[in-house]
Formats: C-alpha cells, sequence, structure tokens
DNA sequence: GGCAGAGTGTGGCTTAGGCGACAGATCGTG
DNA sequence: CACGATCTGTCGCCTAAGCCACACTCTGCC
C-alpha cells in the first residue's frame, strides 16, 4: 500500500469524504462500514484495506482534519518561534472550541467518542510539535532536554487548556487565554507560584519551590 | 472496459469534470491531455483508455451534459405524449441557447469546434427521440413511418429551431416558439402552405402542393 | 430456542489504473 | 537548419481495487 500511488490517495481521500458527509446525516453508531463504501463509490473490500474497522476511519478523520488545520496556518517551512508559538496555541484553542460546538460528537449517542477523539487531537498536537521542535538547536549552558518531552507538556498543556476554554469560552478571549499560556509556558510557573525561576534539580529551591504544593 | 466497473465509471466522471473545470480557465485549445488527466488525478496512460483523444473528451463532456439534461425533464420512464414533446423543445431550445450564450465555444480561438459540438448536440438529441419512438405503438391506417425517419426529421427541425432561436431569442419567447413549433410539427406544413393535410405521394395534392414554391 | 436479516472481516481471482520508457510530432529560438 | 523542450500515443509490467463467496456475529422477532 504505496501511500505516493495516486490510487491510494484517492481512495483514502473518497472514504474520508463520504464518512464526513455521513456524518452530517447519521451519527457515527448509525454508519455502516456498508455506508461509508457505498457513498464513496469503494467497494468494502477496498475498504479494509485502508483502515482496521470503523474506529480506525474515525481516527484518521479527526487527525487529518486537525493536521491540515495546523499545517494550514503552520506550514512546515516555518521554523519554530515565539510567534509562532503563539499562533499554535490560538489554532489549537479555536479549533478544539469549533470542534466541541458541533461535529460529530456532540451527537448524545456519540458522546462516548470523545475520549478517543480527544486521545488523537493530543497525538496529533504531540507529533506536530515534536517535528517542529526536533529543528531547533539545542539552547547552550542549560541542562539538555529531550525535545520528546518539550514536545509532551507542551502538548498536553495547549491542548488541556484548549478544552477548558471550550467549555467555558466566555470568561475571556481567545488572544488572551493564548497570552497566558503562552507566558506561563514560555517563563514557567516560578513567576506565578512565587519561586525563582531556573531552578535546576541540584540548584537550592528558594523557599519550598515545587514541593510547596 | 466494462461500463459497470466503478473504476470505469468514476474515472470517467473526473476526467470529464477535469475537463470541465479546466475549460472555465483556458481555451479548448490550450488545454493539453497532460493538463486533463493530472487536474483528474488520474494518469495520462488511462485517459487513453477512456477517449481517442481530446475531441473524444469534449464530444463525451458535450453529450454527456446534453443528456442529463434531456433526461432531468425527462426521466425515461415518462412515454411520449404531445405535452412531453413540448417539454423537450423547450429543454433543447434552451439549452442550445445557453449553450451558445457562455461556455467554452464562445472564446473566439475555439469557434472552429462549434460544428463539431452542434453535431454532437443533434446526433444526441436524435437517440434520445428515437428510444422515445420506439415505445410508441405504430398508428394504424396511416402509412407506416419507421421510427428512425421521425427521429430524424425532429431533431433536426428542433435542433435547427434551437440554433435559430439562440440567435434571434429576443424576437418571441422559449414558450411561443415552442408553441409554433409543436403546431407545425404535429400538424405538418399543410395549413401554412395551405395544401390539403395528410397527402400521401400517391394522392392528388391539393393545388400545386408541395411543388408550388 | 430458533431463525431470518443485516453487518463484518477475510481470501482468491480478475481487471483497471499507475509507471516508465519509447518513438514520433510540433514549435519557438539561437 | 538544428537544438531543446513539450506534448502525444502506445506498450509491458506491476499493483490497487472490484467481485464473489464464506464464516462469523449481532439483533429482533415468532
Amino acid at each position: 500500500m504505496n501511500e505516493s500511488d495516486p490510487r491510494v490517495r484517492r481512495t483514502r481521500k473518497l472514504l474520508i469524504e463520504a464518512f464526513g458527509a455521513l456524518l452530517t446525516e447519521k451519527s457515527f453508531h448509525a454508519i455502516s462500514v456498508q455506508d461509508v463504501a457505498e457513498r464513496a463509490t469503494v467497494n468494502r473490500a477496498t475498504f479494509y484495506a485502508h483502515f482496521e474497522d470503523k474506529y480506525g476511519l474515525l481516527d484518521s478523520f479527526v487527525g487529518d482534519a486537525f493536521k491540515e488545520a495546523l499545517e494550514h496556518r503552520l506550514p512546515s517551512d516555518m521554523a519554530f518561534s515565539v510567534r509562532h508559538l503563539r499562533i499554535l496555541i490560538v489554532t489549537v484553542l479555536e479549533y478544539v472550541a469549533q470542534f466541541n460546538g458541533r461535529c460529530a460528537s456532540q451527537r448524545a449517542t456519540d458522546r462516548d467518542l470523545e475520549p478517543l477523539i480527544q486521545s488523537k487531537l493530543q497525538s496529533v498536537l504531540h507529533a506536530f510539535l515534536l517535528g517542529w521542535l526536533q529543528e531547533v538547536p539545542p539552547a547552550e549552558g542549560a541542562e539538555p532536554i529531550a525535545p520528546e518531552t518539550t514536545a509532551t507538556v507542551l502538548s498536553w498543556a495547549i491542548f488541556g487548556a484548549g478544552l477548558d476554554w471550550a467549555r467555558y469560552s466566555d470568561v475571556d478571549t481567545v488572544e488572551d487565554r493564548a497570552r497566558q499560556l503562552l507566558a506561563l509556558l514560555i517563563g514557567g510557573t516560578a513567576s506565578v507560584l512565587n519561586v525563582s525561576p531556573r531552578a535546576p534539580a541540584s540548584a537550592t529551591p528558594t523557599r519550598e519551590a515545587v514541593g510547596a504544593r
């Protein structure tokens, strides 16, 4: 299954589009593999050559759309920078909010898909960040931090904030929320927790520092 | 090349749609087979499995669209009747007029395609009429007339009238023109030429009849 | 319980479509 | 004129997609 084969790309696209169209008409659970294949003018057997099952399709559907949204605002040739991180945050907040607003998972009967979808979104965000961070030259002087770690922290933090904002988006604007997030993620929690910044494990933490809880 | 194979239908559709899209951007002569194949996400070699060449595609493009327009207004389960013939006439008049109004053949550089297109439209109309007329039981008493003959007469007459109306559509409305056409085609020219109707070859024509001119 | 109906995965065989390469056309340009 | 560039048809080889059929699993219903 060579992804560069035009037939493969086309069939995948047809299936995903058909699925999207069906989702506007029925709940996820009411959609059968047959339905999707038929709508896509693709053989049912071919469906299984592309996706594990209905859930695999959902996975790709959600993931592709999100990836596309990210790459739309942040083309892959854009290097990492604080400015761009800010754009990323805004994009994620808006996407998550808009996703929770309408779309499939909002149907009462599909409520159980939310965890699936959310974990997918987070993992896509993780992958996106990782690809980005791996281009960044490691800072000198500071202790080395694996890009994987940074990607994990950022993806969970941003995504979580997205979910939260989706629920309470009337409290403040995207821009405002993004500003706060950015400050926290770049500057660390030190100033908020009233401890001195940049305290490595070996250094003496001011006051109770992290252990304060 | 089994026409019922979904792959075949899909590829054909893709090629024709791509061609239509390209026609809104460039002239027919500026469009290459490569362009069409690429836009349709189909291999160039596959193009030739479906169409003779660029002209073959044009042929199908024009023919399919016209056929679709006809079948849209006159589904195949509609039996022949004067009422339906009237609808057919209106449809053809409007289609031809609208076709000459915008669309490909209007580009100055594509003016030479008009005869090709016109003969295609006429032949599609002929085929449509023939399929229709073959369902009609032959009238009793009158001399037998092959449906092919009727289809030929009707298709040329209606199509020609369509072309004419396309040029001078400001003279009268479609409805009016259709009424006149219908009267002529059903009643024959006898009343206009002031001769007695239903004059078979063997009967004595009143006055100079056809030879009058 | 049993049975009919609809959906699901899977496998074997056939066929349309993708790929690369080829020999000609056609055409603008030095 | 020759040249490079671009497009055209065509061919052989390979692979994705279509088709049919089978063995399940559910689910509703008598």
